[in-house]
DNA sequence: AATCAGTAAATTGTATACAATTTATTTAAT
DNA sequence: ATTAAATAAATTGTATACAATTTACTGATT
């Protein structure tokens, strides 16, 4: 569909390739198939399998599940296995209570700094989420949804808590895979709109702000009431 | 020497064991040394040279060193090996701008919650510290100096954050290790026990600002023009 | 039928072997 | 002597083999 270099639809990584080979392909498949929500919290990656679905040596498969597992997308149990991890409400809200201490300050600095190139930027890639909900590719929505935010970080400037960011937001595909109350369909629409309005005006204060309630609509929309268990195929969902 | 259960320097492992095992315990050794500045920014770690000294094979050795990548002690170069992260200048201004943004807010929460079992964990905590400053081992004060930071966020009972500070707090012993001006030895002596002093009155306000003061003045002691090249000899520097 | 023990299968943990790449050394040319 | 190319050594990357552990299954006992 979009072939253009620079607004980067065509390798959607999402996690930094920490290191290039055949382990950082094979993470970063399996890391957007969980911001996607084709696997699922709790579901068990076993070695074996995912060696044949990639065709490559347990060497490999195990490096890129324990990159994930340091990356907190993936649990790791001693000689039981490989989990998609599966945040407790505690996690939920610990999560969201870091994101409240980082991105409403990442938000105010990316206003300060924010070129018209990041502008566009920003807002083709909202353009690309409003699609996926469109088209009801809620696993895609979410994935977009999330890089929002990362690219508020980036634009920041601020290498190091935008990993923090990163891995924050990935927690956060994880929670509301577990725990989003179907009822709020991804509401966060306008307030990416609304965010992106108060970056073209460089209005770093309502940045802030709206990143701040934002975040407090998120953790809202949550039920931490709600566990559920999930059933799988996985040869079906990757490779796909 | 001290072998009560209930004030840990019995297993300094000081990052969280992810998973026990060889791996696991070759990780506390090496996260150890680097927190201890025997092992220096810039050293390569070399595999074999690793499997020999701690008797374990290469997979292990592998293991330990993608852990410690991801806590971002140590640097891999793809087919040139592993070696003691160097963090540049900007990654110094960054980790303390990080900090900033977590720590105070967690010395005012610490403060809220802090137990009295929890302050006499911290003073005797500091003890050791000054004990280690006094014998001029310091590296055994910097490491207990950065668990005083990472005790705080524990009492704070946040343990996503915890884990937060606990990387920046790694990164900063490496920043130190590069960075020091030799001139200001170790002031933190005084800002620690402004802080105790400002927990036992429960005094969140007080710590808040401590805790912002004592980052600036860290990050105001450093020299960020210096660097250094480092010689190393390894064997000699573990197994001690 | 349900529970428990014991055994077999499956799965992960670790060590080793081989391949690919980098680094060091030697040799040749200017 | 210095540089460059060629070759050898050393080091890392990947695949495979073996060991340890867990899981599934079978069958006996109550």
């Amino acid at each position: 569909m979009d072939h253009s270099p620079h607004h980067g639809t065509e390798k959607p990584t999402f996690i930094k390739p920490i290191l290039d080979g055949p382990s950082a392909r094979l993470e970063a498949s399996l890391s957007l198939a969980i911001h996607e929500h084709r696997l699922l919290p709790g579901m068990k990656l076993r070695e074996d399998e995912l060696c044949e679905i990639y065709g490559v040596s347990r060497t490999v498969v195990r490096t890129a599940l324990q990159s994930l597992y340091h990356s907190q997308l993936v649990e790791i149990k001693r000689n039981r296995g490989a989990f998609v991890a599966k945040p407790s409400a505690r996690e939920a809200l610990e999560v969201f209570e870091a994101r409240s201490l980082l991105e409403p300050h990442i938000a105010f600095e990316a206003a300060k700094r924010i070129t018209d190139e990041d502008i566009q930027h920003l807002e083709s890639h909202m353009l690309e989420e409003h699609a996926a909900i469109a088209a009801r590719e809620h696993g895609r929505a979410l994935r977009l949804s999330g890089q929002f935010h990362i690219d508020i970080a980036r634009i920041a400037d601020q290498s190091t808590i935008q990993g923090m960011i990163e891995k924050l937001v990935s927690r956060s595909s994880l929670i509301i895979a577990v725990y989003w109350g179907r009822k709020s369909a991804l509401c966060e629409k306008h307030a990416h709109h609304a965010l992106l309005k108060a970056f073209k005006l460089r209005d770093g204060h309502d940045a802030k702000e709206l990143m701040q309630s934002h975040l407090v609509d998120i953790l809202a929309a949550l039920d931490l009431k709600k566990d559920t268990d999930t059933e799988y195929n996985l040869r079906d969902i990757l490779k796909g």
